[in-house]
DNA sequence: CCCCGTTCTGGTCACTTCGACTGCTACTGC
DNA sequence: GCAGTAGCAGTCGAAGTGACCAGAACGGGG
């Protein structure tokens, strides 16, 4: 038995999101070390003394993942706190949610045995540490609600990119297929998600798609709903 | 000068809203220790040791606010933790919202000189305590999106309302007017919402409106956008 | 070089929803 | 009985969406 410990500790868990082969994939650790040794989790670390959340964040992500704070997009998704969550003792972990663009493999870290990307469906077969696989499931759902309201999709991509790119963002982390001509209308008619970049990329076997950038806009009115488009 | 706590503590800070005459409105109380001695601040209070996040917001919810967990609908925001957000030491603080019907005046509590309803207008003219002007501001658009696209109106309202109220219940937080017809058809077309009592209330001076109780559903597709009704 | 498959882009059309507005209904008070 | 008020139903044009179609612009194979 491990004695607990005689204060709470705060800890960050970070949901690293990024497309692989259009596959929704996001970054886990195995464990080296007790409790849960062997088992896939988050990636995370305690919060110090005088550093602020965000700061955290980033620095497990840095530590971790080998991720610069430039790549990503982060964002605060929810904070969990119930009481044995980690057998160790008190641990209240605040979860991050870090989205990027072709995001590296993972260098190995420190505590961890294995470091790597999983897609989204795979995750099915395998049982993470501590409450992770909740943690997880509330950062994707939060992803895709995002995507309907907001211009989050982008993060997704990199600075240059296609409608097509754009929608397959969608497909992916939705899991649904769109109409291409539907979604094409509704991205370059609402302000602010695009900015045209009047080039045009290496074609693929079809017309070359036009190139465009992030626009200016962050919300999305009216909303892009997930019940088809 | 006040040494500096050696490890993080954690606490829970709750945004408590109800409307009072049709004004949101959300209840403060005046510190009596330092720091920010008589200043204004939002409920709140450390997280014991084997007790979910929770827990501690309905505790504090009942010790500070004589409130009832029935009575409310309790939902997490966000984490606040800037390194020195609180002058004691380092202080990470979980924002709880709560929604309440006609909740009543408070009792005062232990630590506070007093307590009571602010309307959200009157606060552009007082201070408030450490960060809790940015923890109000962040739960207030919160509570302002939720209406948004979930039937998260109705829990301003007692358990038999009619279409008028809910609809007061969206001008007063919005801060906006709706258009009556417009809303009622919304109302009363999407499914879910509203559940037909099939009784009337007392009339107040016109024809008696019908009676409705929170029906079944959650989110509102498509939503109520704030642009208009 | 021409046809074909592919992808991108723009368009049509029916349907739904929304805002503005009108009018009827059912009550109170004078 | 009549004005006033609030609830509720309906109409009409504007806007957005889903399903579908057609042309534009490429590569590749015959």
């Amino acid at each position: 038995m491990v004695s607990p410990a005689e204060d709470i500790r705060v800890a960050v868990d970070l949901i690293v999101l990024t497309l692989r082969e259009d596959a929704l994939s996001v970054l886990l650790v195995q464990r080296d070390d007790e409790p849960h040794r062997g088992a896939w989790a988050l990636p995370g670390g305690f919060v110090e003394l005088q550093e602020d959340l965000d700061e955290a964040a980033y620095r497990v992500l840095a530590d971790e993942a080998s991720l610069g704070s430039g790549a990503v997009h982060l964002e605060q998704v929810r904070t969990f706190g119930a009481p044995h969550r980690d057998p160790r003792g008190r641990v209240i972990s605040v979860a991050f949610m870090a989205l990027g663009a072709d995001l590296p493999d993972p260098r190995r870290g420190d505590d961890v045995a294995d470091a790597r990307w999983w897609a989204i469906d795979e995750l099915a077969a395998i049982d993470l540490a501590f409450d992770h696989a909740d943690v997880l499931a509330c950062s994707i759902e939060r992803a895709r609600a995002k995507l309907e309201y907001t211009t989050l999709a982008v993060t997704f991509l990199p600075q240059e990119f296609t409608i097509s790119q754009l929608r397959g963002v969608y497909e992916s982390v939705w899991g649904t297929t769109l109409d291409a001509g539907n979604f094409h209308r509704k991205a370059t008619r609402t302000e602010g998600f695009l900015l045209d970049l009047e080039k045009h990329a290496a074609p693929t076997g079809g017309r070359p798609a036009r190139l465009y950038a992030a626009g200016p806009g962050t919300s999305l009115v009216p909303p892009l709903l997930r019940s088809g488009d």
